[in-house]
DNA sequence: GATACATTGTTGACAGTGGCTACTTAAGCG
DNA sequence: CGCTTAAGTAGCCACTGTCAACAATGTATC
């Protein structure tokens, strides 16, 4: 990425130039088909020093796909954060934060949940994917214990809230949204539905 | 696939016999990586002569995913002929067969929603995808007709119920719907609360 | 029937890939 | 200065997708 000439022989901090350079090509949305190579031509530097630091491909996907669920938790916790008080529309703002990471991140969004099928590293990977299942358990488990989220296993309700926004965070990267089939804001018609099945009809 | 020896220079039926067996290499789930001369070596044929068939490797999987699509439509509609009269069990069962179809056929399910990331033909695969959504329209039309669905616009409550169950396939299809985080009956307890929203609380 | 054409398969080549190993260079330290 | 060793390099291998040239087969026309 600098002058070959005044470039010092080692690199210093090749491993994070290796990981920051995947991720900008994960973020240049083209039909991007990921390539060990290219990411060292960019790094400025040999086909084969990636291998020093990672040991394969496979492994920097595991590694980056790790960082992308931080990132993502990290979002969650921002929008959490400057939620509103009610519980409703706590939920849907950490929805639409959601859907929006995976949006603005489609590669990375998929290569998240993708990356696992290589079974490398898959333990700590679903570690951090379930990391950010415990955010949605938390807020369900408050609603709970203040009577306004129906009294039924957690678990359950967690997962129809984890399905319901990864499924459209999907369907939304796949270009499956699309208005003429699906209504205008899909997202939000769709999470009034969820939160009505969640709410509890007593109060 | 027989000996090469009495093996016709013409093969006969080649396109359909190359579907066939991509489909097959579909179906073994190991951490199957899809080559264009595997399929060739297997239908026990030349390495280049599925070009004479198929513009490139990403058309052939293009049609393969459509006939993914029309396998899962087919697989809905069998499931809706003998679901039970109530709507709440017609569209469980409905998601169920959605969800089994996704965890039968996971890499085919898989490539039916990133085959379009080529967006060669992307146009005629949305157009089989959405087929599938109408499945779940005339449902909920049906069910609003009667009453015992929300009065909401339908194209929301249909974005839910997609969602829903495309998120919980994919969920299910990459292992992340282990029992101790999200308890031993995810899908149906899912559907619940997916149901529990759809339904309308006058009645 | 024989001949010209079109279709379908085959062969061989090309560039590009992931993975690996043997080599070279730079840097630190006595 | 000479040594070790981490960092980077060059080059090999087997493989892939794709293409162009060629061979075998079927079909239509005279």
């Amino acid at each position: 990425m600098q002058d070959a000439a005044n470039r010092p022989y080692h690199h210093g901090d090749l491993r994070r130039a290796v990981i920051e350079t995947a991720l900008d090509m994960l973020r240049e949305e083209k039909g991007w088909q990921f390539t060990l190579r290219e990411v060292a031509r960019r790094a400025g530097v040999s086909h084969a020093a990636p291998y020093k630091h990672f040991p394969d491909k496979a492994g920097l996907l595991a590694e980056i796909a790790m960082i992308g669920f931080d990132r993502l938790r990290e979002s969650l916790s921002a929008a959490k954060s400057e939620a509103p008080e009610t519980l409703r529309d706590e939920i849907t703002t950490l929805a639409r934060a959601y859907v929006a990471f995976g949006t603005d991140n489609p590669a990375l969004y998929r290569l998240m949940f993708s990356a696992e099928e290589g079974k490398a590293v898959g333990m700590h990977l679903n570690e951090r994917a379930l990391a950010v299942f415990d955010v949605l358990l938390e807020i369900l488990r408050r609603g709970q214990a203040a009577g306004s989220v129906r009294r039924r296993p957690i678990e359950g309700q967690a997962a129809a809230g984890w399905g319901l926004v990864h499924g459209m965070t999907m369907l939304a990267i796949d270009g499956l949204l699309v208005p003429e089939k699906v209504g205008s804001a899909p997202l939000d018609a769709a999470l009034s539905t969820l939160v009505e099945g969640l709410g509890n009809p007593a109060t």
